[in-house]
DNA sequence: TTTATTATCGTACACATTGTTCGGTTACAG
DNA sequence: CTGTAACCGAACAATGTGTACGATAATAAA
């Protein structure tokens, strides 16, 4: 990719960031990112077809990384999906958002908190349901199998959204532990 | 109130209402709702400040008369915090939103449905707050009570999600004993 | 019934935002 | 060094927002 491609896209990033960490995303507007970001009108159209898909190429910047689903042979240095234990699993998920990923902490404590989370969503679903065995013997009988994954994974991000909210003091560690007593 | 502003104010919501289940809220605009309605402009900014303000008070309109925090004196026919057991409140709340209101069910159903279960919640939370004597042997002795309050309405809300989803085939015993076996 | 009030209408308006176009300029890769 | 392609900036049409105002008609109160 071109050199100012990389830098212009950056700089929109950086400037949508910090925008949205103040206020919401429906009144931010695309001139407000441009100048920002110190970049031309139509440039910003040439990179991003609209402010929507921005957010959702921002959203698989910031979480892709993470829920490493489709370079699983590649080096990464935080590969979620192969943890031995699911205790391991969200443990790390845990410690890499409280230490790692300020951007991403930011933007989660934002007022934007739900675009994002629901993005997130889908990344702790597939990883749920990856971890289901791990799982089974705590599960009610009654219950139906879909209802039961999509209670774990609300049950975690309900659990990671308190943690957020209460300026994480609690250490990952004990969260890890709230989640796990209460699903 | 003058029978005009009754009129007009009815005449908005409705359609507000139809616009917003086919189409997601911030798509749908005043031009369109004035012209549904068959309304002056002025008339429109004469009830309703914005078109965030309209969302607010379709909202309260929705759930007022569900929670009935204010007025439990008055003969309301369906008072959720008169229920004995927490059972039954949780039961009756499954239940009236089967059968009773359907634009309420539409709403929810629809792809705005994050917007009023957003506004829902704090109705539940005040409800399970009320109702936290009967979780409280449920509750891990770990969990600060805090937690354990979000964590109940969190799994109320996934619970009537899922539900409304899945085309309410369960019955509104049967989808409370869910609710009950995952807290 | 009469009268004063007031909600509504219709039109027009200023303003902000979006997304596109185009010619000229500059940085980049090979 | 050269051709390609990204960038700039300014202008543009199109759409949506919220306000203003005089005229009209419905309503409540006398």
């Amino acid at each position: 990719m071109d050199r100012r491609q990389r830098k212009t896209r950056k700089a929109i990033f950086e400037a949508f960031i910090s925008l949205l960490s103040k206020k919401h995303f429906n009144d931010v507007t695309v001139g407000e990112i441009i100048e920002l970001a110190d970049v031309g009108r139509a440039t910003f159209y040439a990179h991003f077809e609209t402010k929507d898909f921005l957010l959702k190429n921002l959203c698989a910047e910031l979480f892709d990384h993470i829920f490493d689903v489709e370079n699983e042979h590649e080096s990464a240095p935080f590969t979620l999906f192969h943890c031995d234990t699911h205790d391991e699993v969200f443990l790390h998920l845990f410690k890499h958002i409280k230490e790692n990923d300020n951007n991403l902490c930011r933007l989660l404590s934002s007022k934007n908190n739900e675009l994002f989370f629901e993005y997130f969503k889908h990344g702790v679903n597939a990883l749920v349901v990856n971890r289901l065995p791990d799982f089974r013997d705590k599960k009610p009988e009654i219950l139906p199998e879909a209802f039961w994954v999509r209670h774990i994974t609300a049950t975690f991000i309900e659990t990671l959204r308190w943690w957020l909210e209460n300026g994480r003091k609690e250490s990952p560690e004990t969260i890890t532990e709230y989640f796990l007593q209460s699903v």
